[in-house]
DNA sequence: AGCACGCCGACT
DNA sequence: GTCGGCGTGCTC
């Protein structure tokens, strides 16, 4: 049916097709510097984008057709595509996509083109599934109530698999299974049809404030008129959700499809209830979680266009949509669209790019924008909506600040006296509290009392951290586990080993003492397995079932419990320490979104910040409620640095087993680094974890002014330098961190 | 990414 | 004497 379509597409504007004996390029997946050459057989015929397999050393190996071939390559070498697998062509605008991104990142185009063909399996024709219908002259049986219920249902519906029948039939499938047995009903092949549910734009949602019914009106009429950028900037619970939503609407009803970014897909189950307010139904989801049929079901079905939404991670970047009509990046400012493994690319800037490739806007959504987005909008680059009220109710939180210099708890606690009084005061109003901790475990650091040695990962550069819970030393790097050893492994004294800092544990330990009456829940990545625990954490808080959460960064994004009044940051200065450029933005974003949390319902909220530095920008802006302020001077801060927004800063990783190469690589960058038209290369340093899963790192970094691209400096750079075969170097073109 | 080729340590 | 470790190189 589709593929009408598809043709179509190819024959009317795309691009050129290639015929028998032509020789065309095909893009691997795999990390090559670029396409490889093949030829086209007798009687077939492709075009850009097809996806095909190729024969490739002596395995056979899937690509898609990228264009005419080079023709650098010896015509002895050549070998023919073996044939074009029966999927729709990679869209257009992600074959552009994936080039831009390889330009971009310099990472290889076929490294780029592998998350695009994140799931080999869609690539085959669906698998039939096994359906049960009425045999035709179906034996003698014993008849019981079970059985008669599936058949009449059976002689009402079509065949449909043996799951679903009984569930229809309100069995257990083993009862389809044995009249199967029985002969009475006839076992078929089918394809699956792959229903997904429609979300029906024509429905209400909730009632737009006119602030509200302006914002939205303004982004639906930039739907369907080409690119752009828009920026909504609003309060927690100033409705941003619902405004883009309507643009959504209008994108759906325009019969166009739309994705949705959100991070943290793990805990949207709020979003997704609000979704389903205004659609009538829930959108697919594309998320790390996703089991292996759900995910090649979902990646054919937005190829095909039976899904119109889809709500996704980082990784939905790349879902093969061929009617894509806008593009929502929610929370933009969150630290989770920088993909650091692989491919090294922020989620939300090549969302941007996207967009303008597909001609469509793109949507940008937070209440702590990032400062690149607010320069953006300052330069003009992007329009702003600012939603500045809340819906209705309460208003933001009250923020104070705790001194711990001088109101801090005694040694080996952690919550001073005016938290623990704010605490009491809520749990005897029958409230909820939450205290804010960014730690997981017990203690992020195990020190011997008698000699003074650290527990320490033996892979990484990084201290082992204390999970008491599971009775284990974890390193948070790379995974590796032990027992906590009985005695010190240098000293070798007994009991002398103690644990320092507090982690989310230790404070629940903490409360315990203070509160022991207090039913208390730790939302922490470790404790919260998947969507439907942390489904099940909200419905406990919700329905009051819970009095305090203490939790780690999972718990500060995009919640509404309105029973929650008290929110207490437990270490404030977390984040400010270690001299990262972003490190007062990030921590702004961080505690504001978290502040946030704090009175939603129609009580204001109270929100302590233990800190021992109360005479911080970050500190003042929150106290002062003003973000304009703290935007204004982070801004004027980095511009006088020439740091990113105003300068371009590109981090090479070089690593390796063996240190010395590593070392040697390092310096043979920073002999021949480029000097000219205002660049700067700081280092080799040792990167902060000098060593990581066992290969050592050192660090570079290039800082360019903000008109020169840097991609071609680097590229010629690190093709020059003198570095070892078994050394790597990594790229990270805007690297979200310095370290 | 796979897969083969090739050169040095502990074993049937 | 071999099995097998993973460094290196190659795939149109």
């Amino acid at each position: 049916m589709h593929d009408e379509r598809f043709t179509q597409v190819n024959v009317t504007k795309e691009h050129a097709r290639y015929m028998a004996g032509d020789r065309v390029a095909v893009l691997l997946p795999l990390p090559l510097a670029g396409p490889y050459d093949y030829l086209v057989g007798a009687g077939a015929e492709y075009a850009t984008g097809d996806i095909v397999d190729v024969p490739l050393g002596n395995r056979r190996a899937t690509g898609v057709v990228w264009g005419a071939a080079t023709g650098e390559v010896d015509a002895s070498k050549l070998r023919e595509i073996y044939g074009r697998r029966d999927v729709p062509p990679l869209p257009a605008s992600l074959v552009k996509l994936t080039d831009w991104i390889s330009r971009y990142t310099l990472y290889p185009q076929g490294a780029v083109l592998r998350m695009a063909l994140s799931v080999p399996d869609a690539l085959d024709p669906p698998k039939p599934e096994t359906a049960y219908t009425l045999a035709a002259d179906p034996p003698e049986f014993r008849s019981t109530k079970a059985r008669d219920r599936v058949i009449a249902f059976l002689s009402e519906n079509p065949p449909l698999p043996a799951a679903d029948i009984a569930r229809e039939a309100g069995c257990g499938a083993s009862v389809v299974k044995g009249l199967a047995d029985a002969g009475v009903l006839a076992a078929i092949k089918v394809q699956p049809d792959g229903d997904w549910p429609v979300p029906d734009p024509a429905r209400d949602g909730v009632v737009l404030s006119e602030i509200q019914a302006a914002a939205a009106n303004d982004l639906c009429d930039g739907v369907g008129k080409g690119f752009a950028v828009t920026l909504i900037d609003g309060v927690p619970g100033s409705g941003k959700t619902e405004v883009y939503f309507e643009a959504v609407a209008r994108a759906l009803a325009d019969g166009r499809q739309v994705l949705v970014m959100l991070p943290e897909i793990a805990l949207g189950a709020q979003w997704l209830a609000r979704f389903r307010d205004r659609f009538g139904t829930e959108p697919a989801m594309w998320h790390s979680e996703l089991t292996g049929a759900r995910r090649r079901d979902t990646w054919r079905a937005v190829a095909e266009g039976k899904v119109r939404v889809v709500v996704g991670a980082r990784s939905a970047l790349f879902l093969p949509f061929h009617e894509l009509g806008l593009i929502v990046v929610d929370e933009e400012h969150d630290g989770s669209f920088k993909q650091e493994d692989g491919v090294v690319y922020h989620a939300r800037d090549m969302a941007v790019v996207r967009a303008q490739l597909e001609d469509i806007p793109a949507v940008l959504v937070s209440a702590t924008p990032s400062l690149e987005s607010v320069t953006n909008v300052r330069r003009g680059r992007y329009r702003e909506v600012t939603l500045p009220s809340r819906h209705g109710g309460a208003d933001l939180a009250d923020v104070e600040v705790i001194d711990m210099r001088k109101d801090g708890p005694a040694r080996g606690h952690w919550l001073s006296p005016m938290l623990a009084e704010a605490l009491a005061e809520t749990f005897e109003a029958g409230d909820q509290a939450m205290l804010f901790l960014n730690r997981r475990g017990y203690a992020p650091l195990t020190l011997c009392r008698t000699c003074g040695h650290r527990l320490q990962c033996p892979r990484c550069t990084a201290w082992l951290v204390e999970h008491r819970l599971v009775g284990r030393l974890q390193c948070h790097h790379c995974g590796f586990q032990t027992k906590p050893p009985e005695q010190c492994p240098n000293c070798e004294d007994t009991e002398s080993m103690v644990p320092c800092g507090p982690g989310v544990e230790r404070l629940a330990e903490e409360i315990q003492l203070l509160f022991p009456e207090a039913r208390t829940v730790i939302a922490a990545s470790d404790m919260v397995h998947g969507p439907k625990q942390a489904a099940e954490l909200v419905r406990m808080i919700e329905e009051k079932e819970i009095d305090l959460i203490i939790g780690t960064q999972i718990v500060a994004k995009g919640y509404h419990f309105p029973g929650l009044t008290l929110v207490g940051v437990v270490d404030a200065d977390l984040g400010l320490s270690g001299g990262e450029f972003r490190a007062a933005e990030k921590t702004f974003q961080l505690l504001y979104q978290v502040a946030g949390r704090a009175g939603r319902g129609d009580r204001p909220g109270r929100v302590f910040l233990q800190t021992y530095m109360p005479d911080h920008n970050v500190m003042k802006a929150l106290t002062a409620g003003d973000r304009d302020a703290f935007i204004d001077a982070e801004s004027a801060a980095r511009e006088a640095a020439h740091m990113p927004p105003f300068g371009r800063l590109v981090a090479l990783i070089v690593s390796g087993r063996d240190e010395a190469a590593v070392d040697g690589a390092a310096a043979g960058l920073a002999r021949t680094a480029p000097r000219n038209d205002g660049i700067r290369v700081l280092g080799p340093a040792p990167a902060p974890l000098a060593l990581l899963r066992g290969r050592h790192r050192r660090r570079l970094l290039l800082s360019a002014p903000r008109a020169v691209n840097p991609q071609g400096v680097v590229r010629d750079w690190i093709a020059r330098a003198p570095i070892a075969k078994k050394v790597r170097v990594q790229v990270d073109v805007d690297p979200v961190s310095f370290f």
